[in-house]
DNA sequence: TTGGCAATCTGTAACGTTTCAGTATACTGG
DNA sequence: CCAGTATACTGAAACGTTACAGATTGCCAA
């Protein structure tokens, strides 16, 4: 046997990142046994176990992520999937850190996939699946009848939309009930005399879209009040667009005296519409607004707001993703958040 | 010779991820070859070069990045060290998107890594480090004198600081000149009449506190305004705090006509405040503010506020991190810029 | 002719991990 | 005492890549 020194055969010497090598070269161990040992695998002593992990322990030993993944195609990474243009401000940071909260003791680092609004919104998806850069992906701005779902079912990829889809599949997500915010909302303004009610909705095509629309018109006949319709905007729309068409809308005759805003910049921009058009907020409109951070009630203390949460959106997101990694049923990785009820300012 | 015949030797079969090896196969090459030609090496012929990345592209290979990083050591990432509770919301996204921005045509990824109040701010830098998990690194909340910059200066990592450091060690940075702002406010506010100025600092310890209380007190000595103390809070307080201090203020005799925030969220509190006490933004006190989004303005009109651009910074950042990977000098990758001028509500 | 050299190309080893197919030892039941 | 088997461990191969150290060919100068 030509036994030719190589490079790493001095090993444990001290100043590099210590392998599986390192440990069996100071336990005395095989490799193998080291590896499994680490992994608490039946088939290793008890005691070589202890002595293995203890050494492992002492040492510092982190297994090569790149060495890992090169064996076992496991990157032990998660993608979030980010519209890089209309995603609003302080949601993203929220769920990003609801994410990591979750992933913070666990082997996974979080990936920040983005797409513009030029691209085919499957692009960064299929991405991440071909090169088999993560092994779960989170998306948002979710479909009733979204190809990217679709595609990573086919693919059996594990992800979680943030927001349902509604295509007769199953798979992990976590929603708001926007239907119930919508509900809540409208007979809230009906409950202090309010009955032309108009939406600003979310954007057309998601499917949050159609449950806040249905929880909107449902509850506008439940209470018998009124819809203006004001299809002109969504939260998409920048704050001039909605700041200008809100102004239009209540100097007409028939002006809601009630709205419901499903997000908060888009709150910023509809007040300031009611105030260029001479109004008052609470005398002759109220608003009721989602908001995900307390700021709304420093703007207008006449806001009526209901909160969400999306740092729990992220958690719950990862929670579903690691969970269908770690193998359970997708179906039940499905939540629901309620919104809270609507707070008027409080003293 | 005992050939025997292993698992992947029918390669090029269809389904499975191109490699080297199928590229190999293909072209009829050695995936030495292959490999080199993929990377234009000058020892490989022009024509066998050509057709090898005409095949390459064909079949949309890949290169592996565990492969690579297993292989170089090198990750193809850069990480965003992001503490979880004090980032101020709109901020983060801003950032990042400008990251991504930046690193879209390039084989990087963005791994977000988070650290929470009650951490060494040291601890995750040293994870990456150790564990070898980035090319480069940018921070945030830079102090004058930063052990993480320090750390990674020691190890050869490269990173970027979003602001500066003073410490006489040279590294890549951005900056908004805050010395300048708190300047061009003062001297705003003072052509305004006012002269009794009161200050919302940046967070204590971070470098652009200094910056910022420098230019705040330069001005003030050059106009001949004198100076409020306001230093029981800075924009990492509560919202409720600042508000509770800034109404405080506001109700003693010698109360500031003029204030400057150093941040657009402190500012809805300060405004706040400066109503709970029964006062009159622009009538009684005028408030010059940072912003990073528009929407100061829709909150208050009068209020007076100055832009800062995350994305740019984002990009700045992440354009330093990739010229100092690249080998470009760490001094020629810093970069500082001008806020707007003071902008008061327009039309 | 021969030695040298430039131009192209190639096999092998190595990065750190896990898995496969064992091997060595001690113990069990007949 | 032996076959059979459970226990505890191990070497080699493989994942996809790059670097090192050649190998082969053709050409030119001496």
């Amino acid at each position: 046997m030509d036994r030719r020194i190589t490079k790493k055969d001095d090993d444990a010497s001290g100043k590099e990142r210590p392998t599986l090598k390192t440990l069996a070269f100071m336990t005395g161990l095989g490799v193998t046994t080291v590896s499994r040992a680490l992994k608490d695998a039946p088939e290793i002593g008890a005691e070589t176990r202890r002595r293995v992990q203890l050494v492992a322990k002492q040492i510092g030993y982190r297994p090569n992520r790149a060495g890992v993944r090169l064996r076992t195609g496991k990157t032990n990474v998660i993608s979030l999937v980010l519209n890089t243009e209309h995603e609003l401000m302080s949601f993203v940071s929220d769920i990003i850190y609801g994410v990591t909260e979750v992933i913070a003791d666990t082997p996974y680092h979080l990936i920040v996939t983005p797409y513009s609004r030029s691209q085919d919104p499957l692009d960064p998806v299929r991405y991440l699946v071909e090169t088999g850069s993560a092994d779960g992906v989170i998306i948002s701005r979710t479909q009733p009848n979204d190809p990217r779902a679709r595609y990573m079912l086919e693919r059996g990829i594990p992800f979680a939309t943030h927001g349902r889809t509604d295509m007769g599949l199953v798979h992990p997500y976590h929603d708001l009930d926007n239907y119930a915010f919508a509900g809540e909302a409208v007979r809230y303004l009906a409950g202090r005399g309010r009955n032309r009610l108009a939406l600003v909705t979310p954007p057309v095509g998601l499917t949050y879209y159609g449950h806040t629309v249905n929880g909107f018109a449902d509850a506008l006949s439940e209470v018998g009040a009124s819809e203006v319709p004001f299809n002109t905007v969504s939260i998409d729309h920048t704050i001039e667009q909605i700041r200008m068409r809100t102004a239009q809308l209540m100097r007409r005759d028939n002006r809601p005296d009630g709205i419901v805003s499903s997000a908060a910049a888009a709150t910023l921009a509809v007040v300031a519409g009611i105030e260029d058009a001479g109004l008052k907020l609470g005398r002759d409109v109220d608003v009721v607004s989602k908001q995900s951070s307390d700021l709304l009630h420093l703007f207008r203390r006449e806001l009526l707001v209901v909160n969400e949460n999306f740092r729990l959106a992220g958690s719950e997101l990862a929670r579903a993703v690691l969970g269908w990694i770690g193998g359970k049923e997708p179906g039940s990785l499905q939540s629901l958040s309620k919104p809270s009820e609507v707070l008027p300012y409080r003293g």
